[in-house]
DNA sequence: AAAGAAAGCGCG
DNA sequence: AAAGCGCGCTTTCTTT
């Protein structure tokens, strides 16, 4: 993979040049952005500043697309020596004397009480993209094992609507409908089979961000829409689902109040910044304050999943990684029912108080990328 | 030469 | 003026 992709960087590069009309280094921002803004003179107006210059991340790509052709030429360039360097050219190297990859988990790094990987980072693995699956499918286990992986289904989303007490919300998972789906047609006041796949995608963006404090201005340009158009949205959203917006305001209350917010089972995070007179301190505190006990509770419950499954699976199948919201192990082929059974089970029922179904998909392959 | 900042991007 | 959260790694470029 590395040679094939190697030689398309090659060709990229060429062709990027030739666009330029000189050499320039493609992986430096700052002569990417010399070229594109003074030499191809594409227009700045909404293009974001840094503290060097003009931005010439994704997000400012996408405004630029159409207007020349060499802005694809720099997005596949991207695409491609990122997972070169990070991941192909890296990973080989760090294979240890039994053969495998081990990762560090670190337990005291996180604000929220996840897990962080390290050297290498094993939970950032691509997926997102075709080739990026392809680098996935390289993780293979033990000669004769399988691979079983379990995760939580709308993990995130669930735990907003059991901590908020959104007792329609936690009705519409737990009949299993289609959530970005029904937020779409709640918002806009429609039928849930009327709702569009732009309108889904709104619903999708809202259900994550505006959680957290996504403002219009993030909305609008994570979907297309304009400022306008994603304030009503906003506004919308949080008529139809009125419990969460309650309830982020009382974890904001108690954030100021009691310095410090938690997650389901307790575990706390310090909130000193919500009391900043720095503007952009004190809303990024808030943020990081409305998302903690969510993520934190999320984090919780996979530990206690982790340390069921341990005793459960114990002889029957090895645990390789936890990515957040999922677990993967290798078992012989013909354990593999069993072994789904179980992680189902055990990741399901790990908290059977909380008042909503946990919901876990289970599947299995010969490498990660088929799981 | 080493250390650090900035930009960018992979994942949940 | 700036506006989802949580991470870690690579490259470039500057500072020490």
């Amino acid at each position: 993979m590395g040679d094939e992709l190697a030689a398309e960087v090659s060709e990229l590069e060429q062709q990027m040049y030739s666009m330029a009309g000189y050499e320039f280094n493609a992986s430096s921002p700052a002569q990417l952005s010399e070229v594109l803004f003074t030499k191809l003179q594409l227009p700045t107006a909404g293009i974001k500043k840094g503290k060097t210059g003009y931005s010439t991340g994704q997000k400012e790509l996408d405004k630029l697309r159409g207007q020349h052709p060499i802005i694809e030429l720099i997005e596949r360039y991207r695409e491609l020596t990122k997972l070169i360097s990070t991941y192909i050219e890296a990973l080989p190297k760090l294979m240890a004397a039994d053969g495998r990859i081990h990762t560090t988990f670190n337990q005291d790094v996180t604000s929220t009480g996840r897990l962080s990987s390290t050297n290498p980072n094993l939970q950032n693995i691509p997926v997102r993209t075709e080739l990026g699956r392809k680098i996935r499918q390289a993780f293979v286990p033990s000669d004769g094992k399988v691979f079983v992986g379990a995760d939580y289904s709308q993990f995130e989303l669930r735990l907003a609507a059991v901590l908020a007490g959104d007792e329609k919300l936690i009705e519409d998972f737990n009949s299993d409908v289609d959530i970005h789906a029904k937020t779409a047609a709640e918002t806009y006041g429609i039928s849930i089979d009327e709702v569009n796949k732009s309108q889904r995608r709104a619903a999708k963006v809202i259900n994550f961000g505006v959680l957290y404090g996504m403002s219009p201005h993030g909305l609008a340009a994570a979907t297309g829409m304009s400022f306008t158009e994603a304030k009503k949205f906003i506004d919308h959203y949080f008529e139809v689902r009125k419990p969460i917006r309650q309830y982020l305001d009382k974890i904001l209350t108690q954030a100021r109040e009691q310095g410090f917010v938690e997650t389901y089972f307790g575990r706390r995070r310090p909130t000193p910044d919500v009391k900043s007179s720095n503007f952009m301190v004190r809303s990024s505190a808030e943020r990081a304050a409305m998302n903690m006990p969510i993520q934190g509770t999320e984090a919780d419950l996979m530990k206690l999943a982790m340390i069921r499954l341990e005793d459960k699976l114990s002889g029957l199948a090895d645990a390789i990684l936890q990515v957040h919201d999922s677990i993967l192990v290798e078992c012989k082929p013909e354990d593999v029912q069993k072994v789904s059974e179980i992680m189902k089970a055990e990741m399901e029922g790990v908290c059977p108080e909380l008042p909503i179904k946990l919901k876990v998909d289970v599947g299995t392959g010969v490498n990660w990328g088929e799981v």
